[in-house]
DNA sequence: CGAACTGCATTTTTT
DNA sequence: ATGCAGTTCG
């Protein structure tokens, strides 16, 4: 101690005593913590203080002076996550912490992204696209190309230009095999199409946060050198969920220094089917040579019967780094497993269930009910509401993915950029006026000959007698509208700005008049819409934050059981965990099954660890012997994992011998399929505008036959035979 | 153009 | 059963 030149006892930058938010870690915990230079992974299995040494370790880098707060970057997947990392960051260091990159993937990508837009063809303040957009945007290139959406739906094409997307394909690296795989081989062709029409259109949808910022550091590598002497250290939450794009993203800044810290925990990998690749994780080592792994294996939520059930259970699956989890905690109950009839009664035995642990102190909100797809919740809710027990269902559509909420934001961005089409077209005709599939049609044929943004399109349109006078009038005053709105931003306060483009387009009025059952609610979410602007120093501001931070703001005010799905609840905990509909088909989804097979089987598996691994004193498993689904009684025989659980840690509960009755899969019979024949050819000729002379004769779609009085650029006027004078748009109107 | 009708599929979800 | 989407009728 007494040598001076033993310098080993002295950590480099403290001086004095180990600081103290070292004290509450274990020995792994701290491992992770003080290992900060070099590639780093933690294994943390559930329950074992992932967070607690995630944040500390970020804390410990900003204390002992390693780097300054802009020159960490952690990311996570989800805002909440996010937040809660900000938040015990801030505790843990006590000073204001400015300026860090601590955020979702998308939203560090999309911070990247904005100052440098121009290198991927875009303008710093472009769009960020939702999902509907997105939709609609492949929708109408299905019909371009002529694709039968039967066989092909908008949705499922998305799907996969995504599934590529996750994979960091742009358009130019999808390999012809790949392409062949679906639509015959077709969908590569729209992918093009459609990144070009978001380049049109200034937006980016998710993918492209991620994906641009790849072509970004490839074709600027001076951009690149850059971020990676701004990132001294980076953290990544739930590694295990990162797809090829996110992990490329990552080892490209993380190649200099190679201070990267990543987290997961492979048995909780349950997000492949949005192009999470555990490969990532299970690859960690070969990625970052000399990696140090540091698992986390003291559970500190669950006791060892719950711990025994999920280890024992999570021991089938093949492709696992391997960990043994441990706890301190007294033995405590056994896992409850039991069997009825149908889910009828098994909603009445979790129930009571429910009410019995209530009476024992236990509170609603520490249980839940976590089942495995969305439909199961309604049983349990109809027997909650028979009982009167408060519960909320998690996980239903979002404020912001709310149809009114879509069409005021549609409202606002349509204020803020005059040529965002999508959001354009979404609120045309809503309310009614009287804009249908021809007149769209015809302002969207006028927006593409011309190269015009629709708005720009029909602005022209109302200046001619294209359109019926009523129709005329309406849109006249639609954009008249636009203009005067547009006037006020900077002018008035913005949310009031949003309460008089609401009022003033006929929106509320809309919901006013609709007698439906859900109006009242909408009418309610549209005023909460406006007051949340408040919030936000401009409109700008604020559609950046609702592309990016799509959230649920719940306020929990009395205790409620909790309903939810298995994935949502990953990363939560309960006291009691209720795990319902343990049959085969169900849990293992057949789904899952047929569509991933063993790979499928192994993360359904997790899925049921990570089901199992919520529960801190308590885990019931049930399954019912008929299973009422899709308007069909089936029979239904246990899940297989039920099975795979270790006697030693479950208990069977009365209620036996209930399920019997062989398994009857349906397979279902091979549709055939209908030829479609026909197609939708766009009837116009896309006639160059020139090479018309004043009387000219010429025929139009619409008013037949005429000839030309007056040429005005574009725009033309006609002495139609049969309709008189009117003025038309030129693209209208074919030579004879 | 919008309302009524018919066929069809039906996991999991974030940003 | 149910809801959605596409087609047909007024």
């Amino acid at each position: 101690m007494t040598d001076p030149f033993d310098l080993t006892e002295v950590p480099p930058t403290t001086v004095a005593a180990e600081p103290s938010y070292l004290d509450d870690l274990n020995e792994s915990q701290r491992e992770a913590v003080e290992t900060t230079d070099g590639p780093v992974l933690m294994l943390a299995g559930a329950g074992t203080g992932k967070t607690r040494a995630l944040t500390t370790r970020l804390a410990h880098i900003l204390m002992t002076g390693r780097a300054r707060s802009w020159e960490i970057l952690a990311v996570t997947f989800t805002n909440k996550a996010a937040r809660e990392m900000r938040e015990r960051v801030a505790a843990l260091v006590r000073r204001p912490v400015e300026g860090w990159w601590i955020g979702t993937f998308h939203a560090q990508g999309a911070r990247i992204l904005r100052s440098h837009a121009e290198m991927v063809g875009l303008r710093p303040n472009f769009t960020i696209l939702d999902t509907d957009d997105q939709v609609r945007l492949v929708k109408q290139l299905l019909e371009v190309h002529a694709i039968d959406e039967k066989r092909n739906p908008a949705r499922v094409v998305l799907g996969v230009i995504q599934r590529w997307k996750d994979r960091g394909l742009t358009p130019d690296k999808v390999t012809p095999a790949e392409n062949s795989e679906a639509a015959e081989g077709r969908i590569l062709d729209i992918y093009r199409d459609y990144q070009e029409r978001l380049t049109g259109l200034n937006a980016a949808d998710f993918g492209d946060l991620l994906l641009h910022c790849l072509t970004l550091f490839q074709r600027a590598p001076d951009v690149l050198a850059k971020y990676q002497a701004q990132f001294r250290y980076i953290l990544v939450d739930e590694y295990q969920d990162t797809n090829v794009a996110q992990y490329l993203w990552l080892r490209l800044l993380a190649a200099g220094h190679r201070n990267i810290c990543c987290v997961g925990d492979d048995d909780q990998s349950i997000y492949s089917w949005r192009g999470a690749e555990v490969g990532n994780i299970l690859r960690f080592e070969e990625d970052f040579p000399g990696a140090r792994v540091i698992r986390l294996e003291r559970n500190y939520r669950s006791t060892p019967h719950i711990l025994g059930a999920a280890s024992g259970l999570i021991a089938n699956n093949e492709s696992r780094l391997g960990k043994a989890l441990w706890t301190e905690l007294g033995e405590g109950e056994r896992v409850m497993l039991r069997g009825v009839w149908d889910g009828e009664e098994e909603a009445r035995f979790v129930c009571e269930e429910v009410e019995a642990l209530q009476t024992k102190g236990n509170s609603l909100s520490d249980m839940a009910v976590l089942v495995r797809a969305g439909f199961q919740t309604r049983e349990f809710e109809e027997r909650l509401i028979v009982l009167g027990i408060p519960y909320r269902v998690v996980g239903g559509p979002r404020f912001y993915e709310r149809l009114e909420i879509r069409d005021a934001l549609a409202y606002l961005r349509v204020i803020v950029q005059p040529d965002d089409d999508l959001a354009f077209e979404r609120i045309v005709n809503t309310p009614k006026r009287g804009v249908g599939k021809v007149a769209l049609n015809t302002i969207h044929g006028l927006a593409r000959t011309s190269r015009e943004p629709l708005s720009t399109a029909v602005q022209q349109l109302v200046e001619t007698d294209e359109f019926r006078p009523k129709l005329r009038a309406a849109l006249a005053s639609l954009m008249a509208d636009f203009k005067r709105w547009r006037g006020l931003v900077g002018v008035m306060d913005h949310p009031e700005l949003a309460a008089t483009v609401l009022n003033e387009s006929g929106y509320i009025e809309m919901w006013k008049l609709d007698r439906s059952p859900e109006a009242p609610g909408r009418l309610e979410n549209l005023k909460e819409l406006v007051s949340a602007l408040d919030e936000f120093d401009s409109l700008i501001d604020f559609l950046e934050h609702v592309s990016l931070v799509m959230e649920n703001e719940e306020k929990t005010a009395a205790a409620k059981l909790t309903l939810m799905t298995l994935h949502g609840a990953k990363g939560l905990e309960f006291g009691t965990v209720f795990l319902p509909g343990w049959e085969e088909g169900l849990f293992p989804h057949q789904k899952a099954l047929d569509e991933s097979g063993a790979a499928g089987l192994e993360e359904e598996r997790r899925l049921a660890y990570v089901g199992i691994t919520r529960a801190k004193t308590r885990a019931y498993i049930s399954f019912v012997a008929n299973r009422h689904m899709f308007g069909r009684w089936q029979s239904a025989i246990p899940s297989r994992f039920i099975d795979e659980l270790p006697e030693a840690h479950v208990e069977h509960v009365s209620g036996q011998g209930l399920y019997g009755g062989a398994s009857s899969r349906g397979r279902r019979d091979a549709k055939h399929r209908q030829p479609e024949a026909m197609r939708d050819i766009p009837i116009i000729s896309g006639a160059a505008n020139d090479g018309f002379s004043v009387g000219q004769r010429i025929f139009h779609q619409k008013f037949g036959y005429g000839r030309v009085a007056v040429i005005d650029g574009n725009k033309l006027e006609i002495a139609f035979e049969k309709a008189g004078a009117k003025k038309v748009m030129a693209e209208f109107v074919e030579t004879v």
